[in-house]
DNA sequence: ACACCGTCGTTCGAATTTGAACAACAGGAG
DNA sequence: CTCCTGTTGTTCAAATTCGAACGACGGTGT
């Protein structure tokens, strides 16, 4: 008795065979992707809230900030970035259009390249973001870190590693 | 040196400690975080074209058919499916009011109160899920799944469980 | 029976997201 | 140099999402 499942209660009576006859998903199976697409679901609520509350940033918003932050001359190219934070170029134009308007974030245009477009942080942006960042990390910590063991973290570092990579590789068509 | 931080490239220098000084995140934890978010973002990307193209679905769709299908009766109230899909109510609401034009969803009154209603899989509704469902468990097969190894998918069944559970029990607040 | 607090689903406006279409340009083959 | 193909960032309309405000009810205590 399948509990919250991913698919119909119960596999199709094999009839006609169109692809290989499904592989459906065991309980662990099933367990662990109802777990991730919750966990995640979740999370992003509850970070979302926090963030509007304490900084007023979304978590897109924040996050692009990170990634400038992290970044060598804390400016990156639209494109790298949208790759980053995986969304899509018009997310992206848009989100640093806003923070741009709160001074958080300018434009600069790119030497080599005529068509390109570097996102910088400005100095109130690197505030912002040292100021965001107790609170952000505070409460990953609280709801995914620290509820689990180290072992686990590991082995979910890996993991989710390798998922990643295996995306990324399936999104190069 | 901090690759893909979720905080500053720095820990800012000690001065005044508003909290109780930020804990940050060691790399692995940061390769967690990071992986967790990453993995979750480019699989929905991924899933949500994949059901569009196949079935003319989104994501959300397909997960409220899902959950419909788990269902005793094929049929949950509005606030009961919500909570379980981890979305905001009027989202819910918009979501079925699609769902119902296509015909693949009916809304039936409850008979013990009057405020309630119940969203209802149709003959269509299972007919579609039906025909969606093994391409979609093929790709998060193909994705998550079948990149992990049986030990590793454990821990992660386990863990996200834990998670999960923090998580709902932070959100009765 | 009555007032009171919590729940139910919807509506509303505002914010965000996406893919497709574009215009401008880079880079390499010929 | 010149054409051709692939990139780059933006614009646009359409779809989706959310939270707050609502109106309507349920349940309980008195």
């Amino acid at each position: 008795m399948p509990s919250t499942s991913s698919a119909p209660s119960a596999p199709p009576a094999p009839s006609t065979r169109p692809p290989s006859e499904t592989r459906w998903l065991d309980d662990e199976e099933m367990a662990a992707w109802r777990g991730f697409v919750t966990a995640s679901n979740l999370l992003n609520r509850r970070l979302e809230r926090q963030l509007k509350e304490d900084s007023g940033l979304s978590h897109t918003q924040y996050e692009i900030l990170v990634h400038l932050s992290a970044a060598p001359a804390g400016s990156l190219r639209m494109t790298e970035l949208a790759d980053k934070l995986v969304t899509s170029k018009s997310g992206l134009t848009y989100q640093v259009t806003q923070l741009e308007r709160m001074g958080l974030v300018g434009r600069r245009s790119c030497p080599s390249d005529v068509r390109g477009v570097f996102a910088e942080l400005t100095e109130e942006g690197h505030e912002m973001l040292r100021e965001a960042a107790p609170g952000h990390v505070a409460l990953v910590r609280e709801l995914l870190i620290d509820v689990l063991s180290r072992e686990q973290l590991t082995v979910l570092a890996q993991g989710l590693g390798q998922v990643s990579a295996r995306l990324r590789l399936d999104e190069a068509l």
